[in-house]
DNA sequence: TTGTAGGCGTTATCAA
DNA sequence: TTGATAACGCCTACAA
């Protein structure tokens, strides 16, 4: 039972080589070096005998590279970002490099922490949906590759990639006015450092002006109660033509559960829309309308960005907005 | 612009004292040694201004210790495991340690891959919801320490957190039983990776059997097209006081999507159980009865367990099977 | 109260 | 065709 992990030296010692051979060998770095078959085919050999895996401290050490990345999202529970970092993994993976994960529960503090700590491990880049503005400086300042996706940095220069969400926004609200709706509530949890939401809700304001329908904000406070959704939807139900339209994932299903709870037909006495997709919205009857993200391609974006500032090739990199995606469902 | 990371040298020479001071200060190591207090003063003040955050390669070549532990699942879009997740990254956060996300897609071959990896990371421990029986062999042979979770590992020793799966599968049982259903069709794709699904489908026989009502088992081609579902409801429409019980979230939701297709009234033509809960089987009207996993728990523990053969006390570590939770909804 | 030296595993440069 | 050596950043026994 060798619970010693062998090292470079000891495979050296058992096919009687150096260790600077083996090295060479095992990482196929023949450019100006030519070895007889047979040590190779040695080298191999013991390697693969003793179970011989680099270790990766050393490795970095010598070369500064760790071939890690990191990803900074709020919440890998969402449907949004537990897809996003499935597609992400999928290509960190195949480049070679691996995915250190952190989820910051919106939480300011902890992501200093967690980038600070990503650092001090030496990801050679990161991918961030930031809770907090400040957060990121220090990634900033150390020159660490970064790219932020869903929400923008703002006021820095670091590369974006994210959803045009003034169009969702739009997309939406034009969809609202062929279905006839006189009335629009755009509903979403107080999120001072997202700054995507008011975006779409300007951009659903925009595509409903071009018939003189007026829209209506409604901020709830960040961990509203369902009891909070009620006085909403009694103001909604007074109203004919009305449509409620949930900004977040998690919204538009609580605003659904709401009206639900109510006895309130839909889309008859009142529509429900929202932005961002989920299963639920499919499964539920009548189905809920939606706004997708472009998801696999927001991963990919991201990663491609990434890698480009990791690899320097500098070209410019303009921030990306994708197009969203417009689900008719039943409940507008 | 200093893009260069200091190293403790760096602020040794600053500082005008040796590295070694400083990487004592720094860690507090002041056991075999005292420093003058403006010594440890100048010291943290110039690390501080360097913006010093130690080298983690450098560190764990120095002591074999990498504070990263793994966890390998087979998809972290699933509600069940993005929730274990969240819940697990908070206790190994907690701890000191980070977390290395893997994602197997129930893929073996990469399953291999990714665990020899982790292997030449040099995690301390490895939390695996294995799709393969054989892929954690390296880990075992390595003697890092190996907690499976939902999921056992057959025929060996590797201590394993999950659910009750037999107990979860009674549950369920003896609700139908109370509910008075005398038909019961327990479906699930197949898995033969994932032992826990004839131990659900094993416990509602038993359930069942209490009063012999007799249950079938139909098994799913693994990637099921959702037409195959119409034959299922079909068959269950022709017998009376029938249920459907999905053994896995996915199949729940997809079998609840197949009796809305197929017009029928729940839980008045056909009823519908799962086992896992998921946000929409609360959404849908009727809801859905499901059984639940502790899931928080089940982090929780599965986590301790590591921690225990990491820092090798050697408590006896029994499987651990904690007990399901039964969600009464509408559907059943 | 501080310094010195050695080595963890790797690879790049230089020598043979 | 192969070997020797040094260095990456850190920690720790041992010395001063």
């Amino acid at each position: 039972m060798s619970a010693t992990k062998p090292s470079i030296t000891e495979v050296g010692r058992k096919a009687k080589v150096h260790p600077s051979t083996v090295s060479r060998i095992l990482n196929q770095n023949f450019e100006n070096h030519q070895y007889a078959p047979k040590t190779i085919a040695k080298v191999m050999a013991v390697a693969k005998e003793l179970g011989y895996r680099p270790s990766q401290a050393g490795r970095s050490l010598r070369t500064g590279k760790t071939m890690q990345v990191g990803v900074l999202i709020p919440d890998i529970t969402s449907v949004f970002f537990s897809h996003f970092v499935k597609c992400l993994e999928k290509h960190v993976w195949e480049t070679g490099y691996r995915l250190l994960i952190c989820c910051s529960n919106e939480n300011a503090e902890q992501e200093k922490e967690y980038i600070s700590d990503l650092l001090s491990r030496g990801i050679e880049g990161l991918i961030v949906a930031p809770s907090d503005t400040q957060s990121c400086q220090q990634v900033i300042t150390a020159g660490i590759p970064l790219v932020s996706v869903d929400r923008p940095l703002l006021g820095t220069h670091v590369p974006h990639v994210g959803l045009d969400n003034v169009a969702a926004g739009e997309m939406m609200g034009q969809y609202l006015l062929e279905q006839g709706y006189e009335h629009v509530m755009a509903v979403a949890p107080l999120s001072p450092n997202d700054p995507t939401l008011p975006l779409r809700s300007e951009g659903l304001a925009k595509g409903l002006a071009k018939h003189g329908v007026a829209m209506q904000t409604v901020d709830l406070p960040r961990n509203f109660a369902q009891a909070q959704l009620n006085e909403i939807v009694a103001f909604a139900k007074a109203q004919s033509r009305t449509a409620i339209v949930g900004l977040t994932e998690d919204t538009t299903f609580r605003i659904y559960e709401a009206l639900r709870s109510h006895g309130l037909t839909i889309p008859d006495d009142i529509g429900v829309g929202g932005i961002d997709d989920f299963p639920a919205a499919r499964l539920v009857c009548p189905g809920i309308s939606v706004i997708a993200q472009p998801i696999e391609q927001l991963a990919h974006k991201a990663f491609e960005y990434l890698l480009n500032k990791i690899t320097n090739q500098d070209k410019p990199l303009a921030h990306c907005q994708l197009a969203p995606n417009l689900i008719r469902r039943q409940s507008l």
